[in-house]
DNA sequence: CGCGACGTTGATTTGCCTCAACGATTGTGG
DNA sequence: CCACAATCGTTGAGGCAAATCAACGTCGCG
């Protein structure tokens, strides 16, 4: 079955009858991407809910100085998608990216408000999707108003430790919305103070 | 009809039978805010989702220092609760609190919990209204990123006209991430460069 | 093997904060 | 309805967290 991980992720929130399931094997793709591979670039319009089976991407916007600024990870589990584009049907802001070679699961618009109009209970199981997201926006936000970059790194190594060892040290910058040397001399203070 | 505001804002989204909207009339409660008042103190459970009639509220939270932070400004027709709190049951690390003298309509969880066991298109409504609150959180990262101080106060005044009107500079600031006396620079900067 | 991505170090600069002080406005209790 | 307090907006001096710019060694990948 080739959306298994996701029939999986979708039980944790409410069982499924098979025939339900089935309506969703239709109406899926998954597919590889590549290390460095864009699967939304700005300007372009957000197609695909994509799920996360395996690999890693980040979602980051460039700002008018060029410099790029990552907004969030999605790794294994994690949906990710331009919420604003996609339901709105606007050019997107953000980018989409693959930091490793990764499988992803994808939903098109159409297809999704098919399973919509078919499935009433996938109402149910987004809306809680979208308030996980929403909390994790909102803790990240509480986070960065709050908290010295040391400490916003520290907290990043507790929450996330299997992203913290996946990635390299730039994007974990980018996330912390720092300089990669800025970064560096928080380690090295963080190194020596113990 | 107590909750004819509230049925509005639904019917914007979806249209209602009668029966819905008695059965919806029968589980929300209506009620005034006093100016300054708390309506969510952070270490609380937030119990209800509440839709704001008329008036104006602001969520914030207390840093380690004591400082407070605001995170978002709710008006007329916005919903205002804390999503984390509210789902989990959780201690809430936020406050909501009337910034003028305003009029709220209430559903408490289990209210909310009975509705959407009979009205199914509201867990529709409520995903739509999450992602609502979703993109303009993220919207709010993407400029906190990405945008010097001055940047961040023209789109504010650009994106909320009428609330910047209402609101205080203080808490203008608050929200912005930055000091009032600095704000107070940038308004001097910007009125001099023109 | 060679090139580009990555991590680190140091010197200098800057955006914003802190603290202190002061009028103007608002609001509230007597 | 006045008087006093609290809130609000502004100005200025000094300080700090983090950015910028430049340089260099290392590593992994093509």
């Amino acid at each position: 079955m080739t959306a298994q991980p996701l029939l999986s992720h979708f039980e944790r929130y409410l069982p499924f009858e098979e025939e339900e399931k089935a309506l969703i094997e239709g109406r899926v793709s998954r597919r590889k991407v590549k290390r460095r591979e864009l699967i939304l670039s700005s300007g372009e319009i957000c197609r695909y809910y994509t799920f996360v089976v395996s690999g890693c991407f980040r979602m980051y916007i460039t700002d008018a100085e060029g410099k790029e600024h990552n907004i969030l990870f999605a790794a294994e589990g994690d949906w990710i998608y331009d919420i604003d584009s996609f339901h709105a049907t606007t050019p997107s802001q953000s980018n989409i990216q693959a930091l490793e070679a990764s499988e992803v699961i994808q939903i098109a618009q159409k297809d999704l408000y098919y399973l919509y109009l078919n499935i009433l209970k996938l109402d149910r199981i987004f809306k809680v999707v979208t308030e996980e997201k929403y909390v994790e926006l909102q803790n990240r936000v509480f986070q960065n108003i709050s908290s010295t970059a040391q400490q916003r790194y520290l907290s990043f190594l507790k929450q996330y430790p299997n992203l913290a060892n996946r990635l390299p040290n730039t994007q974990i910058a980018s996330y912390l919305g720092i300089t990669p040397e800025f970064l560096s001399m928080i380690r090295k203070e963080i190194a020596s103070g113990q």
